[in-house]
RNA sequence: GGCAUCGUGGCCGAGUGGCUAGGCAGAGGUCUGCAAAACCUUUUACAGCGGUUCGAAUCCGCUCGAUGCCUCCA
């Protein structure tokens, strides 16, 4: 493989609100977090945009020959369904709703959310916690801060406070919050709350007798707030300060907030140098929430299963579908769009075909370094894969320029124009090569077969039985195409 | 109500001051026995009003509209 260029790689950190350029804390090595889901149901497709947005953050990392470790969790406690002093445990409750054990319900969900990027084709991270196997890793941070004088026990729970904090610290700096709003803006739910301020959050909660998931503690039986779980597993293996903290857009506030406050209270250290926030996919204009119904599951798509659906999609045409935005922008989700991003793909993948039969020449006509040069500034600015794609797309243009002789490349060029397109497409967009052609097995000898008696009658002008052929094989999903270069077929 | 983001042609979706984004659809063409497919060419933009500037989709202000967060959600 040939040398990358020199690269250049600028990030949009949202706590700054600017594009940076990335310098890793450690040379040519990347940590990166990502918080995960709580698996108490199956993964929408709103949640899988996030995974396969950083999917191709991971990617873009590793391709450009940084070594990365991607840690993402496993939110398998501690997720409370409501307000922090009354709210049932997510799994738990879900556990309870079905009389099964928390844990076969986190099992379960784990399975899906698995299976399912699996077949968005995501690569697996690198280390995949999970907030249970992580509980004295919390409880220590919860004495620091405890110790630092941030944090505050009541009846056995432990809050964070974070009027104290705020004092000495800027608590709201990544949502660009001011305390000062948040409690003129707060409205008293209710008046028996245990903690001292509305904004204070939990570090552990005391069980109550109903809650079945529960672990011992220097303050009570019970278990960590949400938002501990994520600075305790990526501080434990990224260290106290990181690279990059990703996760959906809805976490900024209050989830990743807290994590700052919990960070910097426990070891002084401002944890994150890179914020990234993936941004929604919406149906129907509004954003897929499991709460409120407004969401569509993988599976349906793939199936076409689904009211709003035409057809069936393939998972690599969603995962196109969903990179032809770029990462920050709100997406949304339409039979219409996938319909669109499903012709373009297959485009590309039959360029992508077209390409390995043509022959190089003696001089190149296209400047193919200057198109991979382009290629790279897109996603060195802030991973823009859509302009990626337009590139992706000229490329395209070329080819077919290429295969019919306007344009020509000489072997190294040529060379260079496979490596990079099948290095863009397959290794950083992280696509899957879906058209098939079936050659080799029985039914590809039998078309072929049917092909070849077809193209006699076609010679001897009985169009009828060629006809017959072309509308049989159609009609059990096999479409002939006619070229220059003879007939050929995809399966439907 | 507070904070934030956004409003681009028939649809999706890039683009932070001047140079064609791209995809899909539409139109014309090439090819073909016909069709499909493929390929080539091509039309329709920048929510509204005002301002800054030689010049704005791009900067500023206002209006209208949408979304996200402010309680759990990627």
């Amino acid at each position: 493989m040939t040398q990358t260029p020199s690269q250049s790689l600028y990030i949009y950190n949202s706590l700054s609100g600017e594009k940076e350029l990335f310098k890793p804390i450690h040379p040519d090595r990347v940590g990166m977090y990502v918080c995960g889901p709580t698996v108490y149901s199956n993964v929408h497709l709103g949640n899988c945009r996030t995974f396969v947005s950083f999917d191709l953050v991971f990617r873009y990392f590793k391709h450009l020959g940084y070594k990365v470790r991607y840690v993402r969790n496993i939110t398998d406690a501690g997720h409370l369904e409501n307000d922090a002093d009354e709210g049932e445990d997510r799994i738990a409750k879900k556990a309870r709703l079905e009389s099964l054990e928390p844990m076969e319900i986190v099992q379960r969900y784990t399975v899906d959310f698995h299976e399912t990027l699996a077949k968005f084709n995501n690569l697996p991270p690198s280390i995949e916690p999970t907030a249970t196997g992580h509980i004295i890793e919390q409880i220590e941070i919860i004495k620091k801060i405890i110790d630092a004088g941030f944090a505050y026990e009541v009846n056995g729970s432990v809050y964070f406070d974070v009027l104290r904090f705020n004092q000495s610290h800027d608590y709201g700096k990544l949502s660009g919050r001011q305390l000062e709003d948040m409690i003129a803006n707060s409205r008293e739910l209710t008046g028996q709350s245990e903690k001292k301020n509305p904004q204070d959050f939990a570090l552990w909660k005391k069980a109550e007798p109903k809650h079945i998931m529960r672990w011992p503690s220097p303050w009570s039986l019970g278990f960590p707030g949400w938002h501990l779980e994520c600075t305790a597993m990526s501080t434990k293996y990224l260290g106290q300060q990181f690279d990059i903290h990703g996760g959906g857009m809805d976490l900024k506030f209050p989830h990743h907030e807290c994590e700052i406050a919990q960070s910097e209270a426990s070891t002084g250290q401002n944890p994150v140098n890179y914020w990234m926030h993936a941004n929604m996919l919406t149906l129907n204009g509004k954003k897929m929430a499991k709460s409120t119904g407004n969401n569509i599951l993988p599976n349906e798509i793939f199936s076409g299963n689904n009211a709003i659906l035409s057809k069936s999609f393939h998972p690599t045409v969603v995962r196109f579908f969903m990179l032809m935005a770029h990462y920050r922008s709100v997406l949304d989700f339409s039979n219409d769009a996938l319909v669109a991003a499903e012709k373009g793909f297959m485009r590309l993948m039959a360029a992508c075909q077209m390409l390995s039969k043509i022959d190089s020449k003696e001089t190149s006509s296209w400047d193919v370094a200057a198109w991979r040069q382009a290629s790279y500034d897109a996603m060195n600015d802030d991973f823009n894969s859509p302009i990626l794609i337009a590139q992706l797309f000229e490329a395209v243009k070329y080819i077919h320029r290429l295969a019919d002789g306007t344009e020509s490349l000489n072997a190294d060029d040529l060379q260079l124009l496979k490596e990079s397109l099948h290095a863009f497409l397959f290794d950083v967009l992280g696509l899957e090569n879906v058209v098939q052609t079936d050659s080799g097995n029985k039914l590809a000898k039998t078309v072929e077969l049917l092909i070849a008696i077809r193209n006699e009658a076609r010679t001897n002008r009985d169009f009828t039985t060629s006809d017959r052929i072309r509308d049989a094989l159609k009609d059990n999903g096999i479409i002939l195409k006619d070229g220059k270069e003879g007939t050929e077929y995809v399966l439907e």
